[in-house]
DNA sequence: CTCACATATTCGGATCTGTGAATATGTGAC
DNA sequence: GTCACATATTCACAGATCCGAATATGTGAG
C-alpha cells in the first residue's frame, strides 16, 4: 500500500472518514449491519426523530457505504460493504486498549 | 463484538474518529508510522507550519494514538497502535472499490 | 545569564456540522 | 382525487474545528 497523497486524504475525508465520523451514524451502520430496514425502522429501534435519520443517511448514501431501494411506500436502506464494521471494531479494540494502557499508567 | 452503545460511540468520536477524520492528521500518521519524528521533522517533510503541527499532535496524543517524549531539546513523537494503520488503509480500500462501482454504474 | 533553537499556546475569524421544528415531497390505499 | 403513511428538505441557531499569525514557554549551548 503506497502513502497517501493529500488529495487522496481529501476526499477520503469528505466520504467515508465523515459517515463513520459521527456517533448517530455508526449506530445506524451497526443497526443496518445487523439487518436492512427504512428510515421509519431504524429511527424506532435507535430512538433518533426521522427526520435525523434521513439527513444521516443522506450522507451515508453520499459516501457510497449504503444504497437506498424503494420499496411501495418505504425506503430500505442497506449496508453495501460490511468492511466498514470490521474498521468500526478495530478502532474500538484500539480504544479500549489505549484506555487499557492509561489506567496501567495511574497504577 | 457486543453492539456499541451510544456512550461508547460518543467517547469513540471524541478520541480515535476525532484523531482520524483529519486529513493532515491522517498524513501524519502515516509519517510516524514510517518513522518516529520529532514536530519540526513532520513539520518540514509535510509542509505543513509547525503550530499546526502542534496542534494535530496534541490531538493525536489526547486519542492516545502517539505518544511524545523529550529528547534534549526536542521532543519525538511515536505512532503507539499500529492498527491505526490498517484502519486507514482498509478505509481507503473501501473507498476506491466505491468509486470503481460508481463508474461502473456510469456506463 | 544570554542566546538560539524547538515546541506549545493564544487569538480572531472563517467554515463546517448537527439539531429540532416545521414543512414539503412522494407513494399507495380507497 | 383524497387521505394517510413514509421520507426528504428547509430554516435558524448553537457548537465545534481549523487555520494563520503572533506570542509564549521550554531547553541546551556557550
Amino acid at each position: 500500500m503506497t502513502l497517501p497523497t493529500i488529495e487522496e486524504l481529501n476526499l477520503l475525508h469528505a466520504t467515508i472518514c465523515q459517515a463513520v465520523g459521527d456517533p448517530r451514524r455508526m449506530q445506524i451502520l451497526y443497526a443496518l449491519h445487523a439487518q436492512s430496514r427504512n428510515v421509519t425502522a431504524i429511527s424506532e429501534c435507535l430512538d433518533i426523530p426521522q427526520p435525523t435519520v434521513s439527513r444521516h443517511l443522506a450522507v451515508l448514501k453520499n459516501s457510497g457505504l449504503v444504497t437506498a431501494e424503494r420499496d411501495g411506500r418505504s425506503v430500505i436502506y442497506r449496508l453495501v460493504d460490511e468492511r466498514i464494521i470490521g474498521v468500526a471494531d478495530t478502532m474500538r479494540d484500539i480504544l479500549r486498549d489505549s484506555l487499557e494502557r492509561q489506567s496501567d499508567i495511574l497504577e
